[in-house]
Order: C-alpha cells, then sequence, then structure tokens
DNA sequence: CTGTGTTAGTATAACGTTATACTAAATCGT
DNA sequence: ACGATTTAGTATAACGTTATACTAACACAG
C-alpha cells in the first residue's frame, strides 16, 4: 500500500521501465498507441504517481521556483506571493515560499535549503541593501529576480530586478500634498534597511527641496521592529502618527510607507481624536484591495503587482532555460498616484 | 563551479563518503576529533550544501509539511500560513505552501505533487464538505490534518482536524445581535461548500429559532465568486450588503462570513449612505488585526489562530513520527465574541 | 600468545528515475 | 531477394546520498 513505482508500472504494462519514462517525459510519439495505451491504463490503475525527488536527482533540477518574502501575514506580500506563483504555475513551476522577516541570515538559510532541493531561480519579494549574504549561491549558479532593487553603488554583482520607481513613487505623494498646501508633511516607515525604503525617503525628501520646503528630520520616524512586515506595521504606523502627530508643531499630512502603515496612521490620528482627512491628510503606497474599502477611502500610489509578479517570472524562467539574454539589470515600471479621500487641502496656515 | 558533493569533500578531508555521511547525520560519537575537524573544514572550504532530493530519495521522506489554503492573499490565511510555518520550524519542517481557491482538483493535483516530493502530511487550511479526492492518497499512507472539518457523516475516512465550534461562532454573533434587539439578521457568505460555512450558517439559524425568530430565506446571501478567498471576498461582501440593505425590509444587522466580507458590508452599506452602526450593525468572524483598526472597529468572533496552527503542526507531526497515539479526530477550540463598535442597539422598531 | 573487546572507521547496495546508445523486427525501394 | 531505412522499443549506467554490515588495527586480560 505503499510505494508504486516506475518498475511496477512497467511490470503490469509488460513493457521496460524506458518506455514508461518515455511516456512520463512526452516522448511517445514512436510508440505503437495499443502499447501507449497499456501504460497509461497501468499507470492509472496503480495510481502511480512518479518520485520527483528521484527524479530531479537524475535531471539536476526541480521545477521550482523558490520565493522569500518578508511576511506572508502582510496582505501586500500575500497578494505578492499568489500573483507570483499564478505566473509560476502557467511557466510550469511549483513555488516554495519563505518568509524572513527581513533577516539575512534567514535569507541565506532558506537560499541554501532551496539550492538544495535542485531549486536554481528565487525570487526576493524585498530586497536588502546589502546581498553579500547571496553571492556564493549566486556564484555557484543561483539565479535571482529581486523586487524593487536597482545596482546599488559597491554592489560587486548585479542582478536581476523589477519594480516601479520608488523615488517617483513618494515625489508623486509628496507633490500631490505639495498641491494641496501641505508644507509640514510627516514621513512614516519601519526600519529604512531595504532599497525600496530608501528610495522612497529620497524621493520625499527631493520633493520637498524642489518645492523649497526644507524637510524638518523630526517628521521622518524610523519604527525599530522585532518582527517585521507583520501585524507589525499596522502597529507601527499607530506608533509613528502618536508620535508625530502630539509633536508641538504636528506635520499637517502623513506619507506612510505603505498601506499597512497607512492603516495604523488612521488608527492612531483616532486615538488622539483627529479626523482624516480633516486634521491630517495620509497618503498609502502599494494600493492594496483594502485601500479602497477603508473609511476614508486611502490616497495611494499603485503598485502594478500583477505586471511586476508578471515579469519577475518570466524573466526568472527566461534565466534558468537560457532563452532569455537581456543583459543582467533593472526593469523599472511606473508607479500611479490614487487620489481618493483621504487628503484634503491643509486648512491650519 | 556548480556541483559539490559529498565524494568531493570525503576526497579533500582523506576520509570515505560514509564517514562524511556520519557526521552529516550527527553519528560522530565515534570519531577521532582530529578527523572530525578535517571533516568540517573540508565542507566549509568547499562551501558543501548536501543535495536534499538525493537524501530524500534515500531516506523516503522529505522534512517537509505541505500547507493547501484558499488563497494567500485573504489576510486570514496569510497569517495562518505565517503561524504554521512558524510551528513547522520549531519542530524541525519546512512548509510548501499551495493555494487551492477551494477547487478540489487543485487540491488533489497539489496533494499528488507534494506526495511525488516526499510529503508524508499536509496541513488544509479549508476543508471542503467532501474529500473523496483525497482518499487514495490517505490510504497510501498521507497524513492529513484540516482546519475546521469535524467528520462529517457519510464519511468512509477520518481524518485529523483542528477548529473552533463554528456552529458557536455564529450563535455567540447571533445572539449578541438579538440581545441589542435585532430581530432582522442578515448572512452573507461566499459559496458554502466547507464545513466551517456550513456550521456557521446552521448556528445563526439555531440561535435565531432558539429565540423565538424564524429564520428569513431572503436575508441568506450567499455569493457565487470565481476566484475565493481572493479580493473576491470584499467585492462580495459589498455586492451581498447592496442586495440586502436595498431589499423593502431590510436586515437591521448583518453577520460576514469573515472580516474581510464583513470590510466589503462597510463598503457596501457607505454606497447606499448608511452608516454602521447606526443604520446596520455588523459582525465579522475571525478577528484579522485590521478588524480593529477599520473605523467603526469590528465586532468579530475571535478564532485563536496561533493555538490552532500550533495544535496542528504538533499533531501532524506526532502522526509522521508515530509519536502521537491519539485515536484521529477533532480537536475543538473555543470561539470568542470581541465586541467593538460595528454592533449598536437597533432603533428601528 | 590466544581470544575478546573496542575504536575508528569503510564497502556496499540500494533509493527511483532518465538519457544515451543500442537492437530486433518490420518495411521499403529496386 | 537484398541491403537500407524506419519503427518500436530496451539495456545500461549514472545522479548523490545513507544504513547496514563489515573490517583493520590495536589494547589488554589471563
Amino acid at each position: 500500500m505503499d510505494k508504486v513505482t516506475i518498475a511496477d508500472v512497467a511490470r503490469v504494462a509488460r513493457v521496460s521501465p524506458s518506455s514508461v519514462s518515455n511516456v512520463l517525459n512526452g516522448r511517445s510519439e514512436r510508440m505503437k498507441p495499443s502499447t501507449l495505451e497499456r501504460i497509461q491504463q497501468a499507470i492509472d490503475q496503480l495510481g502511480y504517481t512518479p518520485n520527483l525527488a528521484a527524479r530531479q536527482l537524475k535531471t539536476g533540477h526541480a521545477p521550482i521556483i523558490g520565493l522569500i518574502v518578508p511576511s506572508v501575514a502582510n496582505p501586500f506580500y500575500g497578494i505578492f506571493a499568489r500573483r507570483i506563483e499564478e505566473a509560476a504555475l502557467a511557466n510550469g513551476y511549483q513555488v516554495l515560499l519563505g518568509n524572513s522577516d527581513r533577516n539575512p541570515d534567514r535569507e541565506r538559510q532558506y537560499a541554501e535549503e532551496l539550492w538544495g532541493y535542485g531549486v536554481r531561480g528565487i525570487i526576493f519579494g524585498s530586497s536588502l541593501v546589502q546581498f553579500t549574504h547571496l553571492e556564493s549561491l549566486i556564484a555557484k549558479g543561483l539565479h535571482v529576480v529581486a523586487f524593487d532593487r536597482p545596482t546599488q553603488q559597491g554592489d560587486r554583482v548585479i542582478i536581476d530586478s523589477i519594480g516601479v520607481d520608488n523615488v517617483q513613487v513618494t515625489r508623486l505623494a509628496t507633490k500631490h500634498l505639495l498641491a494641496l498646501g501641505h508644507r509640514r508633511i510627516g514621513f512614516i516607515s519601519g526600519p529604512i534597511r531595504t532599497v525600496n525604503r530608501l528610495d522612497r525617503l529620497e524621493g520625499f525628501r527631493a520633493a520637498l527641496q524642489e518645492a523649497g520646503v526644507e524637510p524638518d528630520p523630526q517628521l521622518v520616524w524610523e519604527g525599530v521592529a522585532s518582527n517585521f512586515g507583520d501585524a507589525a506595521a499596522v502597529d507601527l504606523g499607530r506608533q509613528g502618527a502618536h508620535d508625530l502627530l502630539s509633536k508641538t508643531h504636528p506635520p499637517t499630512a502623513i506619507i506612510a510607507i505603505n498601506d499597512m502603515y497607512a492603516f495604523g496612521v488612521y488608527a492612531g490620528a483616532r486615538d488622539l481624536g483627529l479626523n482624516v482627512p480633516e486634521d491630517v491628510s495620509v497618503v498609502g503606497v502599494d494600493d492594496i484591495v483594502l485601500a479602497e474599502v477603508v473609511q476614508p477611502p486611502l490616497t495611494t500610489v499603485h503598485q502594478p503587482i500583477t505586471d511586476i509578479t508578471r515579469l519577475a517570472v518570466e524573466r526568472l524562467v527566461g534565466r534558468l532555460q537560457e532563452t532569455c539574454t537581456e543583459p543582467l539589470g533593472h526593469q523599472v515600471l511606473s508607479p500611479k498616484l490614487i487620489v481618493r479621500a483621504s487628503t484634503a487641502r491643509c486648512l491650519q496656515n
């Protein structure tokens, strides 16, 4: 009742294991239809499923893409993972998922584990500034596609990457707020250790300076979290809002590093008896499904997640099958500001 | 630059592959410390990582737990998956995740694929009423732990299961609304094809009848979805709210099958110019992180997700390692009503 | 100096699959 | 009727690991 092997199938179908293997791998053109049918029947009758470990050992690779995200408990990465899986399936690959909490050690550990399973391609859902922890694996032949990680100064290895222009993301958000008359704008984020967060902070500052507003370092709030990407996002946003909005000169608008933080800012403002957007405008980033549903509907910067995930998988599969000849590098997409009801004209001047 | 095998390590350390294997598997008691050290050094020097496929082929099993959920894009399953992974890691297992959209064919397909990888235990995050599609795999020796699936009438196979008492879940919600004076209570759900949804509907009806209120079938709204568990949840909740609340005799309160649906109900009510809870009370199920953060904070029935996932993994690991001697069956936990601000006394009598 | 025991390993045979190179039988052109 | 070609498969040797059973070398008691 335990394991049915290719040899069992061969015996029942009265052929050699080779023939069964040929059928399994679609090399059945030069085979009598009757034989093919016998083999098919034997497979069904015995309920045979190939041992993938053996197959993989023999062929040297697994039709699996690794996916490492900070935490699938964050709805953004939930939908991200879902779309990656869809695209992978469409290309004949399965997805093996790991949560890293943005911890380089866990990333490396996972990557090595995946490598051991014959996985030769990994997609990273969040990209630390440093990736020296992956260099040795890349040198061995691991293919990597990162989300949001254009080449950085000092990189010794170049990798494929896809994402929106994150400087542009916050530039859009900031300009929108400036146009509404806001001058004191807060910026709330978790630990700024990833390239996209760095870029978003930069875009925020750049847009202010271009408008002749000197950025106030007091208004940039960087949370410290032990467990990133999780429920923590909402809590951090809330905490940041408490801190920023109870200052003597509080900001009149807040840009949150992503929508979950923005929801936290909503809660934090409410805790202080402030209304969004009358007392404080809020902008998020990502445009997750709930952004449109919360009250007030959230003004946010949309990421074309379906395009990003599709391109990421296609690029990775192209590398794995050596059909992609593009040089390694970053593909950039455009973010889009979605104005809803969480931002309003600044009244307190 | 490609593959380093155990033989390479053995050569460098001037021992046999067997000895290296012994070290890898912790059987190094009877080995000279100097030899052990040589082997360790060779491993580090060559950057050797064992080929898990080969190991698995040899040992016959993989230290992997399969996890099949409807869709990790649903925040509830996101956090569910995260907690399962944590518990699995603590027990020395990795998690391989698949999204099934509650489609039996995809469930079976995934389960077979996992079986092929040597996975001998799978956790199901959602449990269809029928599970004949898994019987043959269970007969082969697959261990299954289901979330929310006590044995049903007509089951030919008994499986392990863990979850809250779902009849109780909606009973709590309904009693709460009845106590607030509501008599016309709506029930909004997606396709009722899982045991927990069936149970929740039953609890709802039972509580009404116990209170002497005849359930009105018109107030039970069952959505049809092509892509479950996804963004669809919010949309369905919204659509259900539109339908129910624009009736000539609309309900004064609505129970949503889960929190995402409840958020959709918020949006649907707002679309019609109605306020929660003044015009309509709303209760959800799950108590996801956002339930506390949305406006108004959602009254919902809490599921002890961390306990559930921990118990599920422990039970599965117990089966896999044959250390668990409990008979197969259902472990039941208690749901808890969390009253927040989305429910209020019924004014329209 | 024999026999027993211990130490520190090693040889061997799988695990289930697949790609390559082979072959036996049938068909075909002339 | 003969060699050449095609058809329909098959034998074989890995892939990298591990568990079992083995052994060589040495120590030591009597």
